[in-house]
DNA sequence: ACCTGATTGACACGATGTCTCAGTTACGCT
DNA sequence: AGCGTAACTGAGACATCGTGTCAATCAGGT
């Protein structure tokens, strides 16, 4: 738990937004629910908040930069607490373990990219999907584990 | 326009697929509709065949490697007719050209990063946006880019 | 304590895609 | 050429994910 429920509401209100009840019960079923999560599991963690209130949130959450999409293999997104700054995510397929790296290589690389297409690069959005140390070793040992 | 529609529809059928009216619709259309288009749009230039078979034809071209998506800066999906190979996008945010490109450095980058956050890497997802070489012009002459 | 704009919940709506199912069709086989 | 069968299709209901509307409420500066 990287960051404290104040802090985050501080981020909130720092950022020239209120804190209400809703959004509180929000940040901290965020916290809860752990290192990543679906909108729609947000919204049943914290029955008492209405869904438009939920999808608010985190588009305002979002804004701050205190909450980051992840887009998963399949297309869907879930959402997790920024540690914040720019990052990218590694997925695991197994477990589902989201993991945030960020890399100068990467910016770097951007820079080259820019010149052999031509274009000014504005923003981008790298993901990772692969198995985490965890779900690679046992994997290797006995392919019985997994699953 | 890389691809004859003779030569998309050898490819439907060379992977165990029939050729049927409606794929050779949409695939028609898809070429129409250049460069990349959304399934709205692939489904209203194709009025005679079913929303439903517009989809489901789209995930077998995705799925046989002859269409790939596009994610956007806003997160919406576009398709594309994928010259073939793995390849990632660069989108321009003024005009919405698409360009495709692979390179090397990034396959290198990822074999780096996997070491770096212990990972095993199976796939990615790289999406540039920024300004094509068309749309930077008219704007570094007014305003100076920032950011 | 008061004011006022920000925020909320409930719910209708919209966008995007999937499922079902009965009817149709491509295409390998004879 | 005709057949049989599994693949495919269209229509429309449904599922999912998210947004818009609007009257009621509330946070927080004064």
């Amino acid at each position: 738990m990287p960051l404290s429920l104040d802090a985050l509401e501080r981020r909130v209100a720092g950022s020239g937004h209120r804190i209400t009840a809703p959004r509180r019960t929000l940040l901290g079923s965020m916290q809860q629910l752990g290192d990543h999560f679906t909108a729609e599991e947000l919204a049943a963690a914290a029955p008492s908040v209405g869904r438009a209130t939920v999808f608010r949130t985190l588009r305002l959450l979002q804004e701050i930069g205190t909450v980051c999409q992840v887009i998963l293999d399949d297309g869907t997104l879930e959402y997790r607490l920024a540690s914040g700054g720019h990052h990218h995510h590694v997925v695991c397929s197994a477990c589902g373990a989201v993991d945030d790296f960020a890399n100068a290589d990467i910016e770097a690389l951007l820079g080259a990219l820019a010149s052999l297409t031509g274009f000014t690069i504005e923003a981008h959005r790298l993901e990772l999907y692969g198995r985490c140390a965890r779900c690679t070793a046992p994997l290797a040992a006995t392919e019985t584990t997994a699953s």
